[in-house]
DNA sequence: ATAATTTTTTAGGTTTATCTAAATTTAATA
DNA sequence: TATTAAATTTAGATAAACCTAAAAAATTAT
């Protein structure tokens, strides 16, 4: 088993979502504005966390997770993402006021205690925003997508795609935020065209078309 | 506020339990054997808590906490044992588990969560072994002491003193553990001579005679 | 293709919490 | 009380994680 320190665990889950679950090499300036420190200190920790074998690096080129730093990096977001769930429904959290807790409280190493707290939580897979929460052995659970056309009224969940890349439409979801990653909740449906009234991101309400509901797929949780 | 690090909080803490609770002026080799690490590391750290103004300090001539030590101890104190209540009673955690857990559960900087925990695990005044929580004032609950005589069978508590100092039943007691601080649980009591068989710290079984359990206190959570 | 810019790395330095070894103070003992 | 022993402090060093400033590599623009 590697040991790591509470700053070495920062850096695999900044590079985790940098890279986008390990698909893309990451960039030193990307994580040095990410966990708000100098480029030097980021070059420093890599060098580090490539001797133990965490990150796989070469000079100039970027950095990903390696094998087992993947694995560790599951077990963070895994721990942080049951804290979340815990907070939120045992101890009555708002969203706002759940982020730096967790983030201290995926730190906490015992793996008894995080097997105790999935129980306690019921073997959550999906914490309350939609993110799935990783398995004991690391497996992200399976996430169901549907277009948001099919949605019914009253349900919510995560943008994972655009099927369409018209930029007409790209720049209108990006005008209403309707991002990828933006949690979304349908309002109403106009019977008369099929447009969806929908809630972005637990904001404004924002109206999308039929057409544009095709091509907008959706986790639902 | 002060702000403290996590080896500044395990500072405070030693000292707290050291001094039992302020009483006594805390030795460097004291604190160095509790902590395991060398007395010159402890008197480099005390010097940094004396500037912190966190602890009373005269060179050569020990440490204790200063009332704003104190305060930063008590609600340390408070954080682990509402922690070991959580894990205990929510987690289904044994006592051998607790400990390690709680240690680093203990350091976690949130106010809001401590207030929340404490909502939910219904204000606990003593943890489950006995030990008082203070309040979030740093008030430490009366505690109820009642002489062994008196206990129901089946009643648990933890030894607070003994009202009687006849070496013959120091030894006695010291022999068989039931030294300050020992968890007791009454398992029978003789009618025809009022003597006790109890148990002590989980453990064996060992009498005590009606005599003896006249000067011993317990605490009745 | 060369120059200019950006990104990344190296070199050298700081702070925190440690350490060992040596010096000093206090306590114990003869 | 003088001496020895124990406890404590000082001095100087180390490792982790960071920093600034300067050098080197890669990228972009002319």
């Amino acid at each position: 088993m590697i040991s790591l320190s509470l700053t070495e665990e920062n850096y695999l889950k900044a590079i985790y979502h940098l890279s986008d679950g390990g698909q893309n090499e990451v960039a030193t300036n990307a994580i040095a504005d990410h966990l708000e420190t100098k480029p030097a200190s980021v070059t420093d920790m890599i060098k580090k966390l490539a001797q133990k074998k965490v990150v796989n690096y070469q000079k100039y080129q970027g950095v990903n997770l390696s094998e087992v730093g993947m694995q560790a990096a599951l077990m963070i977001i895994r721990k942080h993402r049951l804290w979340e769930v815990f907070l939120l429904e045992k101890l009555n959290f708002s969203w706002d006021e759940v982020h730096d807790v967790a983030e201290q409280l995926e730190h906490i190493k015992s793996p008894l205690l995080i097997q105790r707290l999935d129980i306690f939580l019921g073997h959550p897979s999906f914490d309350p925003h939609g993110d799935p929460i990783p398995d004991e052995k690391g497996i992200m659970p399976e996430l169901t997508t549907v277009p948001l056309k099919l949605m019914e009224h009253g349900a919510k969940g995560k943008i994972v795609s655009v099927s369409d890349s018209s930029s007409a439409l790209l720049r209108y979801l990006e005008k209403i935020g309707a991002v990828i990653g933006a949690h979304i909740e349908v309002l109403e449906r106009e019977e008369f065209d099929g447009s969806l009234e929908v809630k972005i991101n637990h904001r404004d309400r924002v109206f999308i078309s039929e057409a544009a509901a095709h091509h907008i797929l959706v986790t639902t949780v």
